[in-house]
DNA sequence: GGACTTTCTTGATTTCGGTCAAGGTTTTCA
DNA sequence: TGAAAACCTTGACCGAAATCAAGAAAGTCC
């Protein structure tokens, strides 16, 4: 078990995209307001309607940030993995969060308070803009998802998900390892599990990829990403 | 027609929420960085792909922001009107536009380059904290929209819309002018505009509004929101 | 290692909303 | 003002994906 230290949180931050462009002395100001928290796999870190005290590091483990239906099915928005922060927008709007947050795995992160982060974006105007540039980000991955939630049809939103998680400049083929179910990707994709492993079992059909559990091999990137029915 | 002077800028500047929050004379460093723009209806300001050399304000008239599918069909994301910002996660981010954006209306909008923003934040934290509330903003705002186009079917998308119009503390009844054609409604919805004519059509038949061109009237607001079937 | 649970697949059926088609209404503009 | 265009509505039909149901596969835990 990592010792829960000032040297060793401030180890944890500087390892963080956010904070990696500030020189680590720089970091000693926020201190006060971080905070580490452990939690066990299925353990909720907050709920649709909470409001959060600061924004939410994730330093190692898995979580999924995910909305819920009144009847209760739940909707996958995204996975979080370590070094990925979430929750900026609410803190800085001071709003009830529209989200609710899971551990999906034994995890641990920090919680940097709002007042912190304000001084901090006071003081340091390389901050401010990684943090302008983080939740810019965010809003471009969400109108990604938007796009293809709204456009697109079932074999073309699995197309589309699995060429993202091809690595850049490869060979033809590749390995893709999903990092979560199937039925919650389907989730996030806006799809029924069922057809979700039809348009799979369509895809290798087709010839393009090979499904074995949760390993998926691409067979040809370019044909993939041109499948038509 | 307005003339075209440091003061007239710096004055609308300050018009816009964005700005507001800081004096008239400390805008100043922002006007190398302005320039003023009117379009008529129907002109496109960017498109999908393009990249921006800053955030865009409308001043006066009306935008609209979307997305193309390959088809060429539209999907409407937002209408942009008088004060809003818009682009400001693009310039941020320097990565091409993902949307296209059209004046609907004859228009006047202010681009301000992305150095004087920098600068500006750099030196006034307050303005850098309105900046991340406003694209905070906008990242909620699509979250709510991912909701009801995903977690909704059509009627409840129509009633959620419809809801939201609503102005606050007011009567159990109260009228709503759209400000946009149904075609285009439907079309933010995510709703075929057929769908879209019989989801009205329906709730009028409930008794719960009348509708009358591009007016609405909603007689109870109550039941409007748990209108089922 | 075997029972239990959870996850995934496959087939049959249903349904919501899209598409097509046609008629009506409103707006636009000469 | 009147013709043309754009917009909206309504009905009939169709199809993609959800749901239902049941069995197979994989993972978990004594």
């Amino acid at each position: 078990m990592t010792p829960f230290t000032p040297a060793s949180i401030t180890d944890s931050l500087h390892r963080l995209p956010l904070f990696s462009g500030i020189p680590p002395h720089e970091l000693a100001p926020l201190l006060p307001g971080v905070r580490e928290f452990k939690v066990r796999a299925h353990e909720m870190l907050f709920q649709k309607g909470d409001s959060l005290r600061g924004i939410h590091v994730l330093v190692s483990g898995q979580a999924k940030l995910f909305m819920t239906t009144a009847q209760g099915t739940e909707k996958l928005l995204t996975m979080v993995k370590p070094g990925q922060a979430f929750g900026e927008a609410v803190v800085f709007l001071d709003r009830p969060c529209p989200v609710s947050a899971e551990a999906t795995q034994d995890s641990t992160f920090l919680i940097v308070a709002k007042d912190v982060l304000l001084t901090m974006m006071d003081r340091n105007p390389v901050f401010a803009r990684q943090m302008l540039a983080s939740i810019s980000m965010r809003l471009h991955e969400l109108m990604s998802d938007m796009e293809t939630c709204t456009l697109m049809n079932s074999l073309q939103r699995v197309v589309s998900y699995l060429s993202q998680q091809v690595p850049e400049s490869e060979g033809p083929a590749c390995e893709i390892r999903l990092d979560t179910s199937k039925q919650m990707l389907a989730s996030r994709l806006n799809l029924a599990p069922e057809t979700f492993s039809r348009a799979l079992h369509h895809l290798a059909e087709g010839g393009v990829i090979e499904v074995s559990g949760r390993t998926i091999r691409v067979l040809d990137t370019q044909r993939l990403k041109t499948f038509q029915a």
